[in-house]
DNA sequence: CCCTGATTCGC
DNA sequence: GCGAATCAGG
């Protein structure tokens, strides 16, 4: 499969949205994810930040090992929002990379007001808080978890406890992890909460 | 184990 | 230029 102007501007575009190069890989077809790597490379739009001037590191000597020969010239402009609200997504999800479609429709408690027509102020207010997003997940993640005992829990099962331990109907989330953490990607979002917001909301 | 990007080097 | 193999890391 050739690099046709095509698939380079989905490649282009894709990439500075932040999508991984396996998924950019999948969505093209026909490449793996080291030929995008390796087009990405040659392209020289490899690091994805763009800082011209500055200086990363003031006293590099040398590095014999794991050092780029050429950067610092790119005509990319800085992106200041790393979070880019990817609004398309035709292809299944399993990357919660930025999560962009929420299922609506949830039980969740809409705690963002509707905006006055007009106002494209898009999201990333608090970047904390239980976000409705993340338990909306979660929730979603419950009724799909592989509901695995104690016993059978290990170093890359989501170990999050469901239900009351004291009954039979127990178990844990089991979903795969994903790097080094105790739980999965959902659950993950819902333990760690940077202990801000939960005191400002409202009840 | 899953995943990520980075680099190398024969083609 | 290409990308598999490999490396380095989360």
């Amino acid at each position: 499969m050739a690099w046709t102007d095509d698939r380079v501007e989905t490649l282009k575009r894709m990439w500075s949205e932040g999508a991984s190069a396996s998924q950019i890989a999948k969505e093209l077809g026909g490449v793996t994810r080291n030929a995008v790597i390796g087009k990405v490379h040659r392209l020289g739009l490899s690091n994805r930040n763009a800082d011209a001037d500055a200086k990363p590191e003031p006293a590099k000597p040398e590095k014999p090992k794991a050092a780029k020969p050429e950067a610092a010239k790119t005509p990319e402009p800085k992106k200041p929002a790393p979070e880019a609200p990817a609004a398309d997504d035709e292809d299944d999800d399993d990357e919660p990379r930025t999560m962009a479609a929420v299922p609506q429709g949830a039980n969740v408690t809409p705690l963002r007001k509707p905006l006055m027509a007009g106002q494209p102020l898009p999201p990333q207010p608090s970047a904390n808080e239980i976000s409705p997003e993340a338990l909306a997940k979660v929730n979603a993640v419950e009724k799909t978890a592989k509901k695995i005992s104690l016993m059978e829990l290990t170093e890359r099962t989501c170990k999050w406890p469901i239900g009351d331990p004291a009954t039979p109907k127990f178990w844990f989330c089991g979903l795969p992890v994903q790097a080094g953490k105790p739980y999965c990607e959902a659950h993950v979002s819902v333990a760690f909460q940077p202990m801000s917001s939960r005191r400002d909301r409202r009840r």
